[in-house]
DNA sequence: TAGATTCATCGAAGCGCTTCGACTATCCGC
DNA sequence: GCGGATAGTCGAAGCGCTTCGATGAATCTA
């Protein structure tokens, strides 16, 4: 730099001014400055910036172990926010955020590393949120936690997402709808997308009139195999089932087909908060509303990066509903069409509990 | 770090070296400064620290767009080598490496934030490869270029993943089998993993001594689907296929079921250099060769951190085949059994070509 | 035309560490 | 009991930038 700063005929600050554009400089020196740059090729040293400036312009994405979904969804939100932060010049490190530990998230945010992180899989109470705040730390959220003020955060809209794939259901003359979530165990530990969910269906399923039962499930094949033949047995007269999960979709589908039903003339299949490359993996391709991966992962470095380079600022908290997309998993329920007579339900005697 | 020199009573520099374990420091002394740093909460600063050792201890992963795949194992990848950098006391940052411009890279380089990084997707003849090398930037690969002379790499084992495939079908009886790669244009582009497993394809089928057939297929269902057909057409004594083509299967096996083919009764089918989340999706669940993407991503941070922090060292190249794992889409063709008569087959007269 | 403003630039003081040379005890062998 | 290692410690000089206060020239104001 002092030797651009020489070539250029100015001071060293003066070179710090023109590529930071901290103050004023001329058109002309400007220009000598630059063309001296590359001339030397010359490249600021990220490190020492980051010193004298106390901005490292990295910020951390703390990313847990992805376990519940298949993980395509959560390659989208990782490189897609590495995109927008380079984008916003900054770069993205990966914090593989083990939670067992939040001390270790203290000293790493300590360390004058990164200037901002972000937090996905935020459970309802989340003691790193609750340790980021108290060192007053920058960071967003993807997903929320139950105390969001002063917090940036974006979220899916578990509400919206399943009301619209209630109606959506509805419409095409569905009444008794199934729901299967994600597991009990995630749901007591607090895991949003759950808890939310399990709160959202019922909901939906009474504003659109409907009938409607819950489930939780793990997410495995034979959790989805399981639990469906226990619900179809229960309930015979079930059309429709939606999933949060993921993995139990192949164990789902086989139980459905065990039935003798066929999807989507017997029986309607719709997996929300999902991803379409896994909606297209099945046969037939399953209806599914999507994550906006993208969107989401975006907003959330947005979200930090203007918290970050703004001086007062408004927090922004923003919901985002999943995108539905209609495959060959759904549609009016055929089933007992033209065979009323050799009906081979039986509707049993218990009513089916509001969630 | 002076506070804390003082409250000890040493010398800023005994603090470093008792930090660093760069010169002895008596056991003394080292606990009075642990202690006084414990007292003062203090975390040495990572630019600070970076600026004056000339090691940020962070390396950079160039992560290209998973088109081919479907996402899962990527992400394995990235997940893996940021646990497994963390591990060796380094942060690992994602980057978006567009091929459209390598001089990026220089730049990226250049900026001193990192002490090295991993190339993802090698291709075999790589400008990235050939940037690095020329400026001498410590690097190691997940993949391999053509001339690898020097270079720290891992690799999917092709040759022995695909030959192992070959004779696990061959050992069920299977003799007229297909290979569907990925696309045309990876292979042209100098995809390597393309490249190899079409090289490798023929050799294994001829070591055995069977038939083969091999065609490339776009990353789509329909793709599959239309190049499946095709080939039952052309070939309909096939009875195994083997595919690299994770997007295509599900039209893969929708050509199968139209053939009126059972998997694996009358057909079976393999897909490697998959994952078996990805297997474990379909129905049947598919026997698949599945890729050690935890196994391969340690090893290529371990490869660079070592080249990082040895003086001298013989670069490591290594070879890691897939792990076949048997499901239920494989099996001895019963196709013909029992109706030899009726056989509604006719193998047409032309050669099956040695790929 | 003197005084007040603004604009462009300079020099120097750090940012929080590492590292090098130097210095002082202490220990060894003979 | 003396030269030469060696272990332990210190002080100071950077690492390559940013940023602050100051300076001088150019422009404006009445």
């Amino acid at each position: 730099m002092l030797d651009v700063a020489k070539r250029a005929n100015v001071a060293l600050s003066t070179v710090s001014y023109a590529l930071n554009a901290t103050r004023p400089v001329s058109e002309k020196t400007r220009q000598r400055i630059f063309q001296a740059m590359e001339e030397l090729g010359y490249r600021p040293h990220a490190m020492a910036r980051g010193l004298a400036s106390k901005h490292s312009r990295i910020i951390a994405l703390l990313f847990p172990n992805p376990e519940r979904g298949l993980g395509i969804t959560e390659l989208e939100f990782v490189t897609n926010a590495a995109d927008a932060a380079r984008e916003n010049g900054y770069n993205l490190v990966l914090w593989p955020a083990e939670m067992h530990d939040p001390e270790e998230l203290r000293l790493f945010a300590q360390q004058g590393l990164v200037d901002g992180v972000i937090v996905m899989e935020v459970r309802l109470n989340d003691e790193r949120i609750n340790l980021l705040r108290e060192i007053e730390f920058p960071f967003s959220m993807i997903g929320r936690c139950t105390d969001t003020t002063g917090i940036d955060y974006v979220d899916i809209d578990f509400e919206r997402t399943i009301q619209e794939t209630v109606d959506y259901l509805a419409g095409l003359g569905h009444t008794k709808i199934a729901f299967l979530n994600q597991s009990q165990s995630a749901y007591d530990n607090g895991y949003g997308p759950v808890f939310r969910s399990q709160a959202a269906f019922p909901k939906a399923i009474q504003s659109a009139g409907l009938e409607g039962i819950s489930r939780f499930c793990r997410p495995a094949s034979q959790a989805g195999y399981e639990i469906c033949n226990e619900l179809f047995a229960q309930r015979p007269d079930l059309t429709a089932l939606i999933t949060m999960n993921e993995r139990a979709v192949p164990g789902i589908m086989r139980a459905i087909a065990e039935q003798g039903w066929r999807i989507p003339d017997d029986f309607s299949l719709v997996v929300i908060v999902s991803s379409p490359r896994m909606a297209e993996m099945m046969n037939p391709a399953l209806t599914s509303s999507d994550i906006a991966a993208a969107e989401l992962s975006r907003l959330s470095v947005e979200l930090l990066i203007q918290q970050l380079e703004a001086k007062e600022r408004e927090p922004l908290q923003k919901l985002i509903p999943c995108r539905l997309v209609i495959r060959g998993s759904t549609g009016a329920c055929l089933r007992n069409v033209g065979k009323s007579m050799s009906m081979p339900f039986v509707v049993e005697g218990d009513k089916i509990p509001k969630a």
